[in-house]
DNA sequence: TCCATTGTGGCCCGTTCGGTCCAGAACTTG
DNA sequence: CAAGTTCTGGACCGAACGGGCCACAATGGA
């Protein structure tokens, strides 16, 4: 049962591993992200890795640990990225602006129509797995948190009605970027969708009163 | 191969079926409704329809094909409930608010985090089978149909500021219904979801200046 | 050179999936 | 009562699932 002490001091080095391995996970994450969960099999996991079922199984568990630990450093990376946006933007207002436009950059509707692996997540896991919901939950909040600081921020850049309380309209922000990625996996129009991104946008942020 | 024609004018009457097909079908919804597609077996579908295999293919066929039936009928029902809504309401207004503040309905928050079959079907679906996107984009489209003809009752009710386009206002309270969905799903506080969808509802809707 | 250790990839297994099929039951008509 | 038709439910099937396992490779220290 119990390994002898000895190995402890005495041991032989193992051999290292033969991939990167922040390139499969973001192999994966992409998968994960066209297919949603159920729909992607561990073959396709492991085609999309490159790596045998010895290599991905010993190195990050079964499916669902993989799928998790993809998700969090997917809610990492973008929370990470919006922090970042808001320490570099030139004004408070664009980093809210950019949060809710987001999915309408591409005219060809392919990211509207993928969606937020978050988002998509959350809708086909929140009520059978309960780590994926507390994610989402950790994770938007984390969202309203920074793009509150953001309108703060515009306020005393004079971009944002002073009557407007920040954490309702970041949170209302958040409602809206929500909706519109619901909206965009449906396959619309991408003019409609940023129509109607920009219209809310209008109506959540108004500017000072001149 | 062919039958004999004979048999169109003696024929025998067959056996009437022993389950009522409205109330299996509702059952049914609710299963998929509570787990998802992927993650609802063919083996639960008989549970909760009491039926047997032979039954359940005979009636409706496939699974895929039985899902998209609960689908439809579940938007149709919905649609109709709103129309008759409108109907009958004492004001445009209330409608579209009734409309956005649906889920908050419930303080438990069961509801909340149930979501909307269709919404979560969306999310779930959408990528891998265009039947789906294609329902979602026909309902979402009727839905702000009616929201639309809502806001003009409010506007000659006194309700709506006249400013307000209504059609795009009708769309940012769709947008708004479907971004609270997708927080509700979360399982996030519902007095905080509440506080969510009346700040954005006050912002979307604003009352004329007198 | 040999050993200890871990990476590697594919073979293999039990389970469960969605779906088919069939033998008998129920029922109306002639 | 006999015939014809559909309904019913469970036995059954092939396929694909997630996951365990093992023989071998690669590595660096003794």
């Amino acid at each position: 049962m119990a390994r002898s002490v000895q190995n402890l001091y005495c041991a032989g080095m193992p051999r290292p591993r033969e991939f990167d391995e922040n390139h499969v996970l973001l192999a994966i994450r992409d998968e994960f992200w066209d297919k949603g969960y159920a729909a992607t099999t561990t073959d396709d996991l492991l085609r999309v890795s490159g790596l045998g079922k010895g290599s991905l199984y010993g190195a990050f568990g079964d499916k669902r640990s993989l799928f998790l630990r993809v998700l969090r450093d997917y809610d990492d990376a973008n929370l990470l990225m919006l922090r970042e946006r808001l320490a570099s933007a030139a004004r408070g207002i664009d980093v809210v602006r950019e949060f809710v436009l987001g999915l309408t950059g591409d005219p060809t509707g392919a990211v509207a129509r993928r969606g937020c692996l978050l988002a998509n997540s959350n809708g086909e896991l929140a009520a059978s797995t309960p780590d994926v919901a507390a994610e989402a939950r950790r994770t938007y909040d984390a969202i309203a948190t920074v793009l509150t600081a953001a309108l703060e921020r515009a306020q005393g850049e004079g971009d944002l009605d002073p009557g407007v309380d920040p954490s309702e309209a970041a949170r209302a922000a958040l409602v809206a970027q929500l909706g519109l990625i619901a909206l965009g996996r449906t396959g619309m129009d991408i003019g409609a969708l940023t129509a109607m991104a920009r219209s809310a946008l209008a109506r959540l942020l108004p500017a000072p009163a001149q």
